[in-house]
DNA sequence: CTCATCAAGGTAACCGGTGTCATGTACTGT
DNA sequence: ACAGTACATGACACCGGTTACCTTGATGAG
């Protein structure tokens, strides 16, 4: 129930310290010149003498000092994530999804929540990668989006892989979300239920993802051979409120709508609310799809029919091509890149009445 | 659109590069040392020379680059946060707490999720402790109440703050949130109404924070007279799905409780399902109170009268701690170290019926 | 007036690794 | 048998700071 215990007194040996690369030296008999090699694979390093000093470093559970290796490589073992998304599931599981590609090495993740309106955010971010001599940074949206930031990491000379609903950079520095093909699923869904007077609550349209998931819908309506009127289109903020407010309104209009596309799960409990409000049942009077599959979706009664993007595996991905970035210098440059979107059916969706 | 721009060629001078300490000294013509007094606030530095220095400094917009300095001080300046808790609210909202305290300073954080059962956990812990010579770590429960960890840390002399329902440390080393009183609110608010019949659904109670709700909370009752007797006490796993179970077997009881009060929101969201599914309506035929104030709360229908910790508060005030520790050697040693829990009352929770 | 004391700052080694270049060996080819 | 080359390794400076220790001039006590 202390905190900081008095420690054992250590005997002359070298209790309780870290052995060093000099020690492994000494003990293989060798210079630490050698051991560093060993360390980081180069190739001439004799067999026998690579099998030595590695059976030493296992023994002694050597493991070099992130600080050292980073201040002599002048660029450290830590990947940040700069984000802005507001979502916590998403959040922690695009985190989970970097942590896990970077299970095995010696990365370690550094977080770092911003906000593009402050004035000081150029400076800021510059300032955090530049001192922290980050070895790359995840971009989820919408910082993946902010060019000016790009510009920054790319005079700092940062790496970074941008996760975004469109390809906006070179495939091994870009993660795709293709958010389209979910819009389109939904509108798909929707149609083949038997739906005809669809509405779509979008996200604000100057995130790409918004105007990409929009997009698509009307595409998927459009194979449908529907539109998309004016009237039942409209722009909220991805927050409930907004998704309240842009479903109350719909709901109003007469005819009104028979099914509902959002942008995002939030707005989508929106629907739900307003449809409370003005009296209606779901998916009976009207069906609702959300889109991000999130916790809140198979919570909410009924059940949530969502489009589903795998977070966890695109910051797996990203933070994959950063770390090949050195493992095999550009060795197979084109791993993995694209994502799609999978529409989850629940209960919220069903054929309209009549 | 592309990532890696051919940077602009550099003119003779230092274009691009950050300043060193060496540069600095040579314009304020000192010693690197005395540069290094300046940023380390030490006393033995004539007010003018520090002036002079300080100004060049800001000039140049230098900082100190974290690894060398680390590696010199043998600590580095991350400060990590170790958890195993699911719940991404929880999860994100500490982190910003903690990352809000760090804020001005040079500190950053380091995010290390866990799986305190896995057999590798002790290990890899001290290894990551170990390797990156943390500042520091953050422990939100229940890694908080995990003593082996506790001891681990001890062992590599690694400061921590531990987050948990009751004081298991020294104050310096402890957040304490005090859960209890939360369970208390609940069996007030409860009471108040004029419920009698009163259950509860905790979780695992080898969680503290699960043990000490549940404790509040039969204390609360014990204010008004009232006992949870045994049928009426469950144990679940603090999950959607163990909340449903425990409640169906609660409300197929008869007498069948009239409130309902879970260990947290999740579990509370299982009662919602349960309840419908009995074909009851909250609070009409149960009142229900749920714990965390979670997102949820307020999506669900009807809202969620659920019990708050400030959490991230509590993230803020453990990083405070720990920053604390150097800025003014243990000077106020008293901070603030408690929370208290809040209930929020919505919907879900009314008198009972006739 | 001398010596101890202290503030203010400098010097050099060090933290734990890596880069550069020199050196020594063992094969090649002729 | 001998230069030429490729491989394997070591010596040493360096990354950008800090610690430990030393010097210097000024001040005060005896």
């Amino acid at each position: 129930m202390i905190s900081r215990k008095p420690r054992p007194d250590s005997e002359g040996e070298r209790r309780g310290k870290r052995p060093t690369i000099n020690d492994i030296a000494r003990l293989a008999q060798v210079s630490k010149k050698t051991v560093s090699r060993v360390i980081n694979d180069s190739p001439f390093v004799r067999e026998e003498t690579r099998e030595k000093i590695s059976a030493i470093i296992k023994e002694l559970g050597f493991a070099p000092d992130p600080q050292a290796r980073g201040l002599a490589f002048r660029r450290s073992f830590l990947i940040g994530m700069i984000y802005d998304n507001p979502t916590p599931q998403y959040v922690v599981n695009m985190q989970q999804g970097i942590l896990d590609a970077m299970k095995g090495t010696s990365f370690e993740l550094v977080i770092r929540p911003c906000n593009r309106q402050d004035p000081h955010f150029l400076a800021d971010m510059r300032a955090f990668v530049e001192r922290q001599k980050l070895f790359g940074v995840v971009l989820p949206p919408s910082v993946s989006e902010d060019e000016r930031l790009i510009q920054v990491l790319d005079e700092i000379d940062c790496p970074y892989v941008r996760i975004a609903s469109i390809a906006l950079d070179e495939p091994d520095a870009m993660v795709v979300t293709h958010d389209h093909v979910g819009g389109m699923e939904a509108a798909r869904h929707l149609t083949r239920l038997g739906h005809t007077r669809i509405a779509h609550i979008s996200g604000p349209t100057l995130f790409r993802s918004a105007h990409e998931r929009r997009r698509g819908f009307t595409q998927g309506l459009a194979e449908a051979g529907l539109k998309l009127p004016k009237e039942f289109d409209r722009e909220a903020a991805y927050t409930f409120e907004s998704g309240v407010e842009a479903a109350a309104a719909l709901l109003a209009l007469k005819p009104r709508p028979t099914a509902i596309f959002c942008g995002n799960d939030e707005m989508a409990a929106g629907v739900y609310k307003a449809a409370r409000d003005a009296g209606l049942s779901i998916p009976g009077d009207v069906s609702v799809v959300g889109f991000d599959d999130s916790a809140m979706a198979s919570r909410l009664y009924p059940l949530l029919t969502s489009v589903k993007l795998p977070i966890h595996d695109m910051g797996e991905m990203a933070a994959a091509k950063l770390i090949a970035r050195t493992r095999e210098r550009r060795a197979h440059v084109q791993e993995k890149t694209e994502v799609v979107p999978e529409l989850v059916a629940r209960e919220s969706s069903a054929a309209p009445k009549g």
